[in-house]
DNA sequence: GAGTGGTCTAGACCACGAG
DNA sequence: TCGTGGTCTAGACCACTCA
Protein backbone atom coordinates (compact mmCIF):
# COMPACT_ATOMS: atom_id res chain seq x y z
CA UNK A 1 0.00 0.00 0.00
CA UNK A 2 2.76 2.64 0.76
CA UNK A 3 6.24 3.10 -1.04
CA UNK A 4 8.82 2.72 1.04
CA UNK A 5 11.45 4.63 -1.17
CA UNK A 6 9.20 6.02 -3.85
CA UNK A 7 11.64 6.62 -6.61
CA UNK A 8 12.08 10.03 -8.27
CA UNK A 9 10.17 9.20 -11.44
CA UNK A 10 6.88 7.76 -10.18
CA UNK A 11 6.77 10.84 -7.65
CA UNK A 12 7.26 13.46 -10.51
CA UNK A 13 4.93 11.58 -12.73
CA UNK A 14 2.52 10.83 -9.82
CA UNK A 15 2.51 15.06 -9.10
CA UNK A 16 2.18 15.41 -13.58
CA UNK A 17 -0.80 12.95 -13.31
CA UNK A 18 -2.59 15.24 -10.77
CA UNK A 19 -2.31 18.52 -12.47
CA UNK A 20 -3.67 16.92 -15.35
CA UNK A 21 -6.11 15.34 -13.62
CA UNK A 22 -7.00 18.81 -11.76
CA UNK A 23 -7.79 20.64 -14.90
CA UNK A 24 -3.90 22.46 -13.74
CA UNK A 25 -2.50 21.20 -17.08
CA UNK A 26 -5.55 21.31 -19.85
CA UNK A 27 -6.06 18.90 -22.62
CA UNK A 28 -3.85 20.21 -25.60
CA UNK A 29 -1.45 22.42 -23.88
CA UNK A 30 2.52 22.36 -23.59
CA UNK A 31 4.32 21.17 -20.65
CA UNK A 32 6.99 23.25 -19.88
CA UNK A 33 10.06 22.43 -21.43
CA UNK A 34 11.81 19.16 -20.08
CA UNK A 35 14.89 21.18 -18.44
CA UNK A 36 12.63 23.76 -16.78
CA UNK A 37 10.59 20.74 -15.49
CA UNK A 38 13.81 19.29 -14.43
CA UNK A 39 14.84 22.32 -12.63
CA UNK A 40 11.30 22.18 -10.92
CA UNK A 41 11.34 18.80 -9.65
CA UNK A 42 15.21 19.45 -8.95
CA UNK A 43 16.25 16.30 -10.62
CA UNK A 44 18.33 15.52 -13.79
CA UNK A 45 17.22 15.49 -17.50
CA UNK A 46 17.22 11.87 -17.92
CA UNK A 47 15.65 11.53 -14.51
CA UNK A 48 12.32 13.83 -15.48
CA UNK A 49 12.29 12.05 -19.10
CA UNK A 50 11.72 8.67 -17.13
CA UNK A 51 8.65 10.24 -15.45
CA UNK A 52 7.69 11.70 -18.71
CA UNK A 53 7.58 8.23 -20.36
CA UNK A 54 5.23 6.86 -17.43
CA UNK A 55 2.65 9.33 -18.56
CA UNK A 56 3.75 8.48 -22.30
CA UNK A 57 2.93 4.96 -21.90
CA UNK A 58 -0.24 5.82 -20.43
CA UNK A 59 -1.04 7.69 -23.26
CA UNK A 60 -1.64 10.83 -20.87
CA UNK A 61 1.39 13.05 -22.78
CA UNK A 62 2.27 13.02 -26.19
CA UNK A 63 6.06 14.07 -27.04
CA UNK A 64 6.87 15.58 -30.38
CA UNK A 65 10.76 16.58 -30.95
CA UNK A 66 11.92 19.80 -31.22
CA UNK A 67 8.18 21.10 -29.91
CA UNK A 68 7.62 20.28 -26.45
CA UNK A 69 5.67 17.52 -24.38
CA UNK A 70 1.41 17.88 -25.01
CA UNK A 71 -1.27 17.09 -22.63
CA UNK A 72 -3.34 14.11 -24.67
CA UNK A 73 -7.06 15.93 -25.71
CA UNK A 74 -8.36 11.84 -25.07
CA UNK A 75 -7.59 8.64 -24.13
CA UNK A 76 -6.02 6.33 -27.07
CA UNK A 77 -8.36 4.85 -29.39
CA UNK A 78 -8.60 1.29 -30.68
CA UNK A 79 -6.82 1.09 -33.45
CA UNK A 80 -6.76 -2.50 -33.62
CA UNK A 81 -10.11 -4.35 -33.76
CA UNK A 82 -8.87 -8.41 -33.52
CA UNK A 83 -10.85 -11.73 -33.98
CA UNK A 84 -10.33 -11.47 -38.54
CA UNK A 85 -14.06 -10.31 -39.12
CA UNK A 86 -12.23 -7.23 -40.05
CA UNK A 87 -9.09 -6.48 -42.25
CA UNK A 88 -7.19 -5.39 -39.72
CA UNK A 89 -6.43 -1.91 -38.58
CA UNK A 90 -10.09 0.17 -38.85
CA UNK A 91 -11.23 3.22 -37.87
CA UNK A 92 -13.11 6.09 -39.12
CA UNK A 93 -11.20 9.08 -39.75
CA UNK A 94 -8.40 7.37 -40.71
CA UNK A 95 -5.88 7.70 -43.44
CA UNK A 96 -3.63 4.72 -44.90
CA UNK A 97 -0.79 4.97 -47.40
CA UNK A 98 0.10 1.25 -48.89
CA UNK A 99 3.19 0.78 -50.38
CA UNK A 100 3.17 -3.01 -52.28
CA UNK A 101 6.56 -5.10 -53.34
CA UNK A 102 7.29 -8.35 -54.19
CA UNK A 103 9.61 -10.56 -52.68
CA UNK A 104 10.14 -14.01 -51.70
CA UNK A 105 9.95 -15.99 -48.92
CA UNK A 106 13.00 -16.73 -46.47
CA UNK A 107 13.70 -17.91 -43.04
CA UNK A 108 10.96 -16.71 -40.78
CA UNK A 109 8.46 -15.58 -43.23
CA UNK A 110 8.31 -18.64 -45.29
CA UNK A 111 7.45 -20.67 -41.66
CA UNK A 112 4.92 -18.02 -40.89
CA UNK A 113 3.63 -18.37 -44.06
CA UNK A 114 3.49 -22.52 -44.47
CA UNK A 115 4.75 -21.72 -48.08
CA UNK A 116 8.74 -23.16 -48.94
CA UNK A 117 11.62 -20.78 -49.26
CA UNK A 118 12.21 -18.17 -52.38
CA UNK A 119 8.05 -18.52 -53.59
CA UNK A 120 6.58 -15.78 -54.41
CA UNK A 121 5.24 -13.18 -52.21
CA UNK A 122 3.58 -9.66 -52.45
CA UNK A 123 3.98 -7.55 -49.50
CA UNK A 124 1.68 -4.55 -48.76
CA UNK A 125 3.33 -1.63 -46.05
CA UNK A 126 0.53 -0.28 -44.58
CA UNK A 127 0.83 2.81 -42.26
CA UNK A 128 -2.47 4.52 -40.99
CA UNK A 129 -3.08 7.96 -39.64
CA UNK A 130 -5.26 9.98 -37.91
CA UNK A 131 -5.15 13.20 -37.99
CA UNK A 132 -1.89 13.32 -39.36
CA UNK A 133 -0.35 11.29 -36.68
CA UNK A 134 0.44 7.60 -37.20
CA UNK A 135 -1.37 4.88 -35.72
CA UNK A 136 -0.40 1.92 -37.02
CA UNK A 137 2.28 0.27 -39.30
CA UNK A 138 1.73 -2.76 -41.09
CA UNK A 139 3.44 -5.36 -43.35
CA UNK A 140 0.72 -7.47 -44.51
CA UNK A 141 2.26 -10.50 -46.49
CA UNK A 142 0.09 -12.82 -49.28
CA UNK A 143 1.40 -15.80 -51.16
CA UNK A 144 0.72 -15.04 -54.56
CA UNK A 145 0.35 -19.03 -55.00
CA UNK A 146 -3.11 -19.43 -54.51
CA UNK A 147 -4.44 -16.33 -56.34
CA UNK A 148 -4.03 -15.81 -59.98
CA UNK A 149 -1.58 -13.13 -59.91
CA UNK A 150 -3.28 -10.68 -62.00
CA UNK A 151 -6.08 -10.70 -59.79
CA UNK A 152 -3.99 -8.60 -57.12
CA UNK A 153 -0.51 -8.60 -57.78
CA UNK A 154 -1.25 -5.38 -60.21
CA UNK A 155 -3.36 -3.64 -57.66
CA UNK A 156 -1.36 -1.51 -55.22
CA UNK A 157 -4.49 0.55 -54.10
CA UNK A 158 -6.13 0.21 -50.81
CA UNK A 159 -9.26 -0.73 -52.63
CA UNK A 160 -7.42 -3.71 -53.69
CA UNK A 161 -6.71 -5.20 -50.30
CA UNK A 162 -10.10 -4.60 -49.64
CA UNK A 163 -11.73 -6.96 -52.83
CA UNK A 164 -9.16 -9.44 -51.97
CA UNK A 165 -10.06 -9.32 -48.48
CA UNK A 166 -14.04 -10.01 -49.47
CA UNK A 167 -12.85 -12.20 -52.05
CA UNK A 168 -11.00 -14.88 -49.38
CA UNK A 169 -12.74 -14.51 -46.23
CA UNK A 170 -16.19 -16.98 -46.96
CA UNK A 171 -12.73 -19.48 -46.84
CA UNK A 172 -11.63 -18.29 -43.74
CA UNK A 173 -10.99 -21.12 -41.48
CA UNK A 174 -9.32 -19.59 -38.25
CA UNK A 175 -7.51 -16.59 -37.81
CA UNK A 176 -4.43 -15.96 -35.13
CA UNK A 177 -3.17 -13.65 -33.68
CA UNK A 178 -0.21 -13.07 -31.16
CA UNK A 179 -0.01 -10.09 -29.61
CA UNK A 180 3.09 -9.08 -27.62
CA UNK A 181 4.85 -5.94 -26.17
CA UNK A 182 8.78 -4.88 -27.49
CA UNK A 183 10.61 -1.99 -28.29
CA UNK A 184 10.72 -0.54 -31.81
CA UNK A 185 13.18 -1.24 -34.33
CA UNK A 186 14.52 2.01 -35.76
CA UNK A 187 12.39 2.16 -38.50
CA UNK A 188 9.43 1.51 -36.64
CA UNK A 189 10.48 4.22 -34.48
CA UNK A 190 10.51 6.49 -37.27
CA UNK A 191 7.65 5.65 -39.71
CA UNK A 192 5.15 6.01 -35.83
CA UNK A 193 7.46 8.96 -34.91
CA UNK A 194 7.93 7.55 -31.64
CA UNK A 195 11.42 7.09 -28.85
CA UNK A 196 12.81 3.97 -29.37
CA UNK A 197 12.50 3.74 -25.59
CA UNK A 198 8.41 3.71 -26.33
CA UNK A 199 7.33 0.28 -26.32
CA UNK A 200 4.94 -1.13 -29.38
CA UNK A 201 2.17 -3.48 -29.34
CA UNK A 202 3.59 -5.80 -31.98
CA UNK A 203 0.91 -8.51 -33.58
CA UNK A 204 1.43 -11.12 -35.78
CA UNK A 205 -1.72 -11.73 -37.17
CA UNK A 206 -2.05 -15.12 -39.36
CA UNK A 207 -5.52 -16.34 -41.51
CA UNK A 208 -5.49 -19.75 -42.74
CA UNK A 209 -8.45 -20.98 -45.06
CA UNK A 210 -10.80 -24.06 -44.96
CA UNK A 211 -7.59 -25.72 -46.93
CA UNK A 212 -5.39 -25.18 -43.80
CA UNK A 213 -3.10 -23.07 -46.46
CA UNK A 214 -2.13 -19.43 -44.69
CA UNK A 215 -3.87 -16.82 -46.57
CA UNK A 216 -2.24 -13.74 -45.53
CA UNK A 217 0.07 -12.88 -42.77
CA UNK A 218 0.08 -9.35 -41.03
CA UNK A 219 3.31 -8.09 -39.03
CA UNK A 220 1.82 -5.10 -36.34
CA UNK A 221 3.49 -2.94 -34.84
CA UNK A 222 1.32 -0.48 -32.98
CA UNK A 223 2.95 2.72 -30.73
CA UNK A 224 1.85 2.30 -27.06
CA UNK A 225 0.97 5.79 -26.18
CA UNK A 226 -1.90 5.70 -28.44
CA UNK A 227 -2.84 2.96 -29.95
CA UNK A 228 -4.84 -0.31 -28.16
CA UNK A 229 -6.18 -3.67 -29.37
CA UNK A 230 -10.01 -4.72 -28.75
CA UNK A 231 -10.79 -8.79 -28.78
CA UNK A 232 -14.66 -9.39 -28.77
CA UNK A 233 -15.57 -12.94 -28.51
CA UNK A 234 -19.14 -13.45 -29.19
CA UNK A 235 -20.75 -16.73 -27.42
CA UNK A 236 -23.42 -17.72 -29.00
CA UNK A 237 -25.17 -21.39 -28.14
CA UNK A 238 -23.07 -22.74 -31.61
CA UNK A 239 -20.17 -21.04 -31.26
CA UNK A 240 -19.85 -22.19 -27.57
CA UNK A 241 -18.38 -25.55 -28.35
CA UNK A 242 -16.17 -24.73 -31.24
CA UNK A 243 -13.46 -24.30 -28.44
CA UNK A 244 -11.51 -26.70 -26.81
CA UNK B 1 17.59 -0.02 -45.94
CA UNK B 2 20.67 1.51 -44.34
CA UNK B 3 20.57 2.87 -41.24
CA UNK B 4 22.57 6.57 -41.69
CA UNK B 5 23.30 6.34 -37.87
CA UNK B 6 22.74 3.46 -36.30
CA UNK B 7 22.58 4.36 -32.47
CA UNK B 8 25.04 2.96 -29.87
CA UNK B 9 23.01 0.69 -28.50
CA UNK B 10 21.34 -0.77 -31.56
CA UNK B 11 24.90 -1.49 -32.89
CA UNK B 12 25.11 -3.57 -29.46
CA UNK B 13 22.11 -5.30 -29.35
CA UNK B 14 22.68 -6.60 -33.09
CA UNK B 15 26.24 -7.74 -32.23
CA UNK B 16 24.67 -9.87 -28.89
CA UNK B 17 22.11 -10.47 -30.88
CA UNK B 18 24.34 -12.37 -33.48
CA UNK B 19 26.34 -13.91 -30.52
CA UNK B 20 23.38 -15.27 -29.11
CA UNK B 21 21.83 -16.83 -32.78
CA UNK B 22 25.19 -17.95 -33.28
CA UNK B 23 25.45 -20.16 -30.44
CA UNK B 24 28.50 -18.21 -29.11
CA UNK B 25 26.74 -17.00 -25.63
CA UNK B 26 24.93 -20.31 -25.35
CA UNK B 27 20.75 -20.83 -23.85
CA UNK B 28 21.19 -20.42 -20.23
CA UNK B 29 24.39 -19.00 -20.14
CA UNK B 30 25.38 -15.72 -18.19
CA UNK B 31 26.78 -13.02 -20.17
CA UNK B 32 29.55 -10.59 -18.59
CA UNK B 33 28.77 -8.15 -16.13
CA UNK B 34 27.45 -5.07 -17.36
CA UNK B 35 30.58 -3.08 -16.44
CA UNK B 36 32.69 -5.78 -18.23
CA UNK B 37 30.09 -5.58 -21.59
CA UNK B 38 30.57 -1.49 -21.57
CA UNK B 39 33.93 -1.54 -21.13
CA UNK B 40 34.33 -3.81 -24.52
CA UNK B 41 31.91 -1.80 -26.52
CA UNK B 42 33.56 1.10 -25.16
CA UNK B 43 30.27 2.60 -24.06
CA UNK B 44 28.50 3.85 -20.37
CA UNK B 45 26.67 1.67 -18.15
CA UNK B 46 23.29 3.58 -19.38
CA UNK B 47 23.69 3.22 -22.62
CA UNK B 48 25.10 -0.96 -22.40
CA UNK B 49 22.39 -1.14 -20.04
CA UNK B 50 19.98 0.25 -23.35
CA UNK B 51 20.88 -2.39 -25.61
CA UNK B 52 20.36 -4.87 -22.88
CA UNK B 53 16.64 -3.58 -22.61
CA UNK B 54 16.23 -4.16 -26.51
CA UNK B 55 16.86 -7.91 -26.42
CA UNK B 56 15.19 -8.09 -22.90
CA UNK B 57 12.20 -6.74 -24.89
CA UNK B 58 12.65 -9.45 -27.57
CA UNK B 59 12.81 -12.22 -24.73
CA UNK B 60 16.23 -13.46 -25.63
CA UNK B 61 18.09 -12.17 -22.49
CA UNK B 62 16.94 -12.60 -18.80
CA UNK B 63 18.00 -10.17 -16.16
CA UNK B 64 18.31 -11.27 -12.55
CA UNK B 65 19.09 -8.41 -9.91
CA UNK B 66 22.23 -9.06 -8.34
CA UNK B 67 23.03 -12.78 -10.25
CA UNK B 68 23.88 -11.31 -13.67
CA UNK B 69 21.97 -11.35 -17.22
CA UNK B 70 21.11 -15.01 -18.92
CA UNK B 71 20.70 -15.90 -22.09
CA UNK B 72 16.82 -17.37 -22.35
CA UNK B 73 16.72 -21.17 -23.02
CA UNK B 74 13.51 -20.57 -25.33
CA UNK B 75 11.13 -17.74 -26.76
CA UNK B 76 8.65 -16.80 -24.25
CA UNK B 77 6.02 -19.09 -23.86
CA UNK B 78 2.23 -18.11 -24.52
CA UNK B 79 1.06 -17.06 -21.15
CA UNK B 80 -2.65 -15.75 -22.19
CA UNK B 81 -5.16 -17.43 -24.46
CA UNK B 82 -7.78 -15.04 -25.21
CA UNK B 83 -11.09 -15.39 -26.49
CA UNK B 84 -12.78 -16.33 -23.06
CA UNK B 85 -13.25 -19.68 -23.77
CA UNK B 86 -10.56 -20.08 -20.88
CA UNK B 87 -10.87 -18.46 -17.46
CA UNK B 88 -7.95 -16.44 -18.56
CA UNK B 89 -4.04 -17.57 -17.83
CA UNK B 90 -3.91 -21.11 -18.54
CA UNK B 91 -0.54 -22.98 -19.12
CA UNK B 92 0.23 -26.53 -18.05
CA UNK B 93 2.90 -26.45 -15.59
CA UNK B 94 1.96 -23.73 -13.96
CA UNK B 95 1.34 -22.50 -10.37
CA UNK B 96 -1.23 -20.29 -8.80
CA UNK B 97 -1.39 -17.79 -5.82
CA UNK B 98 -4.49 -16.45 -4.78
CA UNK B 99 -5.80 -13.74 -2.32
CA UNK B 100 -9.05 -13.12 -1.98
CA UNK B 101 -10.36 -9.34 -0.65
CA UNK B 102 -13.54 -8.29 -0.28
CA UNK B 103 -13.99 -4.45 -1.14
CA UNK B 104 -16.64 -1.82 -2.61
CA UNK B 105 -16.48 -0.37 -6.01
CA UNK B 106 -14.99 2.81 -6.47
CA UNK B 107 -14.62 5.37 -9.84
CA UNK B 108 -13.30 3.36 -12.61
CA UNK B 109 -14.16 -0.44 -11.40
CA UNK B 110 -17.70 0.73 -10.97
CA UNK B 111 -17.88 1.76 -14.31
CA UNK B 112 -16.05 -0.91 -15.92
CA UNK B 113 -18.15 -3.60 -13.72
CA UNK B 114 -21.23 -1.62 -14.70
CA UNK B 115 -22.39 -1.42 -11.11
CA UNK B 116 -23.16 1.32 -8.50
CA UNK B 117 -20.56 2.65 -6.67
CA UNK B 118 -20.23 1.33 -3.05
CA UNK B 119 -21.41 -2.06 -4.20
CA UNK B 120 -19.78 -5.37 -2.83
CA UNK B 121 -17.19 -6.50 -5.13
CA UNK B 122 -14.97 -9.67 -4.58
CA UNK B 123 -11.19 -9.12 -5.49
CA UNK B 124 -8.83 -12.40 -6.66
CA UNK B 125 -5.47 -11.13 -6.81
CA UNK B 126 -3.47 -14.10 -8.68
CA UNK B 127 0.16 -14.27 -9.31
CA UNK B 128 0.64 -17.68 -11.89
CA UNK B 129 4.36 -18.67 -11.81
CA UNK B 130 6.28 -20.98 -14.44
CA UNK B 131 9.33 -22.51 -13.31
CA UNK B 132 9.33 -20.07 -10.45
CA UNK B 133 9.56 -17.09 -12.22
CA UNK B 134 6.20 -15.00 -12.54
CA UNK B 135 4.01 -15.03 -15.86
CA UNK B 136 1.37 -12.85 -14.75
CA UNK B 137 -0.54 -10.84 -12.86
CA UNK B 138 -4.21 -10.61 -12.48
CA UNK B 139 -6.65 -8.86 -10.43
CA UNK B 140 -10.29 -10.26 -11.27
CA UNK B 141 -13.23 -8.64 -9.54
CA UNK B 142 -16.17 -10.29 -9.55
CA UNK B 143 -19.73 -8.45 -8.28
CA UNK B 144 -21.23 -9.78 -5.23
CA UNK B 145 -24.69 -8.87 -6.00
CA UNK B 146 -25.81 -11.40 -8.88
CA UNK B 147 -24.39 -14.71 -6.91
CA UNK B 148 -25.33 -15.98 -3.70
CA UNK B 149 -22.66 -14.53 -1.28
CA UNK B 150 -22.13 -18.23 -0.10
CA UNK B 151 -21.73 -19.61 -3.55
CA UNK B 152 -17.90 -18.15 -3.63
CA UNK B 153 -17.66 -15.51 -1.38
CA UNK B 154 -16.33 -17.85 1.16
CA UNK B 155 -14.03 -19.57 -1.03
CA UNK B 156 -10.47 -18.21 -1.80
CA UNK B 157 -9.06 -21.16 -3.49
CA UNK B 158 -8.37 -21.36 -6.61
CA UNK B 159 -10.56 -24.28 -7.01
CA UNK B 160 -13.66 -21.86 -5.92
CA UNK B 161 -13.14 -19.52 -8.74
CA UNK B 162 -12.40 -22.12 -11.64
CA UNK B 163 -16.21 -24.04 -10.20
CA UNK B 164 -17.69 -20.54 -10.11
CA UNK B 165 -16.51 -19.83 -13.91
CA UNK B 166 -17.62 -23.38 -14.92
CA UNK B 167 -21.04 -21.89 -13.16
CA UNK B 168 -21.08 -18.60 -15.03
CA UNK B 169 -19.41 -19.49 -18.63
CA UNK B 170 -22.99 -20.58 -20.11
CA UNK B 171 -24.70 -17.76 -19.28
CA UNK B 172 -21.96 -15.66 -20.50
CA UNK B 173 -22.41 -13.89 -24.02
CA UNK B 174 -19.50 -11.85 -24.60
CA UNK B 175 -16.22 -11.31 -24.13
CA UNK B 176 -14.12 -8.21 -24.98
CA UNK B 177 -10.20 -8.04 -24.28
CA UNK B 178 -9.01 -4.60 -24.56
CA UNK B 179 -5.03 -5.08 -24.84
CA UNK B 180 -2.33 -2.28 -24.80
CA UNK B 181 1.34 -1.70 -23.64
CA UNK B 182 2.69 0.25 -20.95
CA UNK B 183 5.22 0.55 -18.27
CA UNK B 184 4.47 -1.51 -14.81
CA UNK B 185 3.37 0.53 -11.62
CA UNK B 186 6.08 0.19 -8.60
CA UNK B 187 3.48 -3.15 -7.16
CA UNK B 188 3.68 -4.74 -10.51
CA UNK B 189 7.18 -4.13 -11.12
CA UNK B 190 8.00 -5.63 -8.00
CA UNK B 191 5.18 -8.70 -7.99
CA UNK B 192 6.51 -9.20 -11.55
CA UNK B 193 9.94 -9.03 -10.90
CA UNK B 194 10.92 -7.35 -13.92
CA UNK B 195 12.56 -3.68 -14.09
CA UNK B 196 10.25 -0.46 -14.06
CA UNK B 197 11.58 0.45 -17.47
CA UNK B 198 10.28 -3.28 -18.71
CA UNK B 199 6.80 -2.76 -20.64
CA UNK B 200 4.08 -4.96 -19.70
CA UNK B 201 1.19 -5.98 -21.85
CA UNK B 202 -1.89 -4.35 -20.19
CA UNK B 203 -5.12 -6.31 -20.59
CA UNK B 204 -8.58 -5.48 -19.25
CA UNK B 205 -10.79 -7.99 -19.80
CA UNK B 206 -15.01 -7.69 -19.40
CA UNK B 207 -17.44 -10.50 -19.42
CA UNK B 208 -20.59 -9.91 -20.21
CA UNK B 209 -23.60 -12.42 -19.66
CA UNK B 210 -27.05 -13.01 -22.07
CA UNK B 211 -28.93 -10.28 -19.47
CA UNK B 212 -25.91 -7.54 -20.16
CA UNK B 213 -24.58 -7.63 -17.25
CA UNK B 214 -20.78 -7.41 -16.06
CA UNK B 215 -19.99 -11.12 -14.63
CA UNK B 216 -16.33 -10.72 -14.00
CA UNK B 217 -13.75 -7.87 -15.25
CA UNK B 218 -10.32 -9.25 -15.04
CA UNK B 219 -6.82 -6.40 -15.03
CA UNK B 220 -4.12 -8.60 -16.34
CA UNK B 221 -0.37 -7.20 -16.59
CA UNK B 222 1.89 -10.01 -18.14
CA UNK B 223 5.69 -9.54 -17.88
CA UNK B 224 6.60 -8.39 -22.01
CA UNK B 225 10.26 -10.34 -21.56
CA UNK B 226 8.08 -13.76 -21.23
CA UNK B 227 4.70 -13.65 -21.96
CA UNK B 228 2.51 -13.00 -24.65
CA UNK B 229 -1.17 -13.59 -25.56
CA UNK B 230 -2.73 -15.30 -28.64
CA UNK B 231 -6.11 -14.86 -30.02
CA UNK B 232 -7.98 -17.49 -32.31
CA UNK B 233 -11.26 -17.15 -33.74
CA UNK B 234 -12.76 -19.88 -35.92
CA UNK B 235 -14.82 -19.06 -38.65
CA UNK B 236 -17.42 -21.82 -38.65
CA UNK B 237 -20.16 -21.12 -41.45
CA UNK B 238 -22.79 -20.20 -38.52
CA UNK B 239 -20.22 -17.98 -36.53
CA UNK B 240 -19.07 -16.29 -39.65
CA UNK B 241 -22.17 -13.64 -39.77
CA UNK B 242 -22.18 -12.99 -35.58
CA UNK B 243 -19.79 -10.16 -36.18
CA UNK B 244 -20.68 -6.51 -37.91
C1' DG C 1 19.00 30.83 -34.93
C1' DA C 2 16.73 29.88 -30.69
C1' DG C 3 14.56 26.40 -28.24
C1' DT C 4 13.09 21.89 -27.99
C1' DG C 5 13.71 16.88 -27.26
C1' DG C 6 17.26 12.59 -28.27
C1' DT C 7 21.42 10.33 -27.14
C1' DC C 8 25.33 9.61 -24.58
C1' DT C 9 29.03 10.13 -20.94
C1' DA C 10 31.57 8.98 -16.58
C1' DG C 11 30.91 8.66 -12.81
C1' DA C 12 28.12 8.13 -7.74
C1' DC C 13 25.39 5.63 -4.49
C1' DC C 14 21.75 2.12 -3.28
C1' DA C 15 19.49 -2.64 -3.38
C1' DC C 16 19.70 -7.34 -4.20
C1' DG C 17 21.68 -12.21 -4.39
C1' DA C 18 24.96 -15.76 -3.47
C1' DG C 19 28.80 -17.47 -0.95
C1' DT D 1 31.03 -9.45 2.30
C1' DC D 2 31.39 -8.82 -2.50
C1' DG D 3 29.82 -8.59 -7.08
C1' DT D 4 25.77 -7.84 -9.45
C1' DG D 5 22.19 -4.89 -11.42
C1' DG D 6 19.00 -0.34 -10.30
C1' DT D 7 18.73 4.50 -9.96
C1' DC D 8 20.37 8.92 -10.44
C1' DT D 9 23.48 13.00 -11.47
C1' DA D 10 25.25 17.04 -14.18
C1' DG D 11 26.60 17.85 -17.67
C1' DA D 12 27.93 17.40 -23.35
C1' DC D 13 26.65 17.25 -28.07
C1' DC D 14 23.35 16.17 -31.92
C1' DA D 15 18.69 16.44 -34.37
C1' DC D 16 14.40 18.39 -35.06
C1' DT D 17 10.77 22.30 -35.29
C1' DC D 18 9.45 26.76 -35.95
C1' DA D 19 9.82 31.62 -36.45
Amino acid sequence: MIQPVPSRRQAIADDLRKEISAGRLKAGERLPSEAQLAAHYKVSTPTLRNALALLQSEGLVEKIHGSGNFVRHHLPRVTYLGGGATPGVINEAHQVSVHTTHLRAQGYLAALLKVSPHSPLTEFLCVTYEDKSPHSLARIYVPRDPVPADTLGGSSLPEGIVAQQATLRPLLAEVQEKVSARLPTPDEAKVLRISSTLAVLSITRVATDIAGRVVEATLLALPSDRADAVFTTHHTSEARSTKG
